[in-house]
DNA sequence: TCCATAGGTTCTTTTTTGGAACCTTGATAC
DNA sequence: GTATCAAGGTTCCAAAAAAGAACCTATGGA
């Protein structure tokens, strides 16, 4: 499979990883989420090239991630902002970050705490099933085929990890 | 900031990412996590070219998330395994799917679905805070500098997003 | 002897990045 | 009026990474 044909593979993480799935995407998103609404300010702070940032803003707007806002005219500016479904990346980045604060902080802890605006408590995201509210594990979850499942020649049905 | 030298960011999504970040390393991830373990497995499913396989291997042993176990000898043979690092991965790999799945799906609807072994039924990951238990969304998160944040003249401080 | 299997390595070509310079529109300074 | 600056890009070239195919090694079997 080349990377291209992503998006058309029967899988919900294939088809997540051909938007969000390359080298910087993340780091953007990742300061979109921290307000970063600007050019020049992804610029700086990520040490990105010019090229790279344009294609990657530019394909997030595509796909529905951000959307483009002018902020002023004379001369005409504009900034990137979340849609909604920007928004909704947000456990991605929180899981990601859990895991980094947990397997890959130095001596001197998590550089930055989230607070939980409704119960003010410094907080840890985690992970827990829809009807049950119990923590889920890698272990307790068992994969089936679902409605959007069309099995192909070459796919390897899904098994359970040991 | 280069790629190679995300891994000294003070900031744990830039770390997760300097080790899971790259074009393939979550799709093999998803792999390890439906049972996949043999070198010829990975390169089937996903279609990648061995030469990326053995490198995105070797970088996720490197990083302790796998480990190579053997599975016979005559001739030696050595499979892949999630190790507690790798499984802790798991959070943000049903984060991407239950984006993908809500995001990314045709008509048809989700191609695999996940049942909870505690609770038998189909779920959906939800991210919550771990004090109140509450689920969290982006607007409801408000991020301070921790313990580890060592600002650097380059450095932004994250601001609330809006 | 010939073929197959698992798990690689090596080679060449094509894409992506990195790095720097340049462009455009308007605002402001001299 | 000229010079400079800012934001948000585009263009060009060199370096690095990925795609695609061929080759290598140890063993086992027909």
């Amino acid at each position: 499979m080349r990377w291209e044909e992503l998006d058309q593979q029967p899988c919900s993480v294939a088809r997540a990883l051909s938007v969000v799935g390359d080298r910087w995407t993340l780091l953007v998103l990742r300061d979109c989420f921290l307000g970063v609404r600007r050019f020049d300010a992804f610029e700086k702070r990520l040490g990105i090239t010019r090229h790279v940032l344009t294609d990657r803003l530019k394909k997030l707007v595509h796909e529905g991630v951000l959307y483009k806002a002018p902020y002023q005219d004379k001369p005409r500016r504009e900034e990137y902002r979340l849609t909604d479904k920007g928004l909704d990346l947000h456990p991605v980045l929180m899981a990601l970050v859990s895991w980094g604060d947990h397997h890959m902080a130095d001596d001197r802890g998590a550089p930055i705490v989230r607070i939980h605006k409704g119960c003010g408590e410094v907080m840890r995201p985690v992970m827990v099933c829809s009807e049950c509210g119990e923590p889920v594990s890698a272990r307790e979850v068992k994969v089936e085929p679902g409605t959007g499942w069309a099995a192909q020649a070459t796919d390897v049905m899904p098994i359970e990890i040991g």
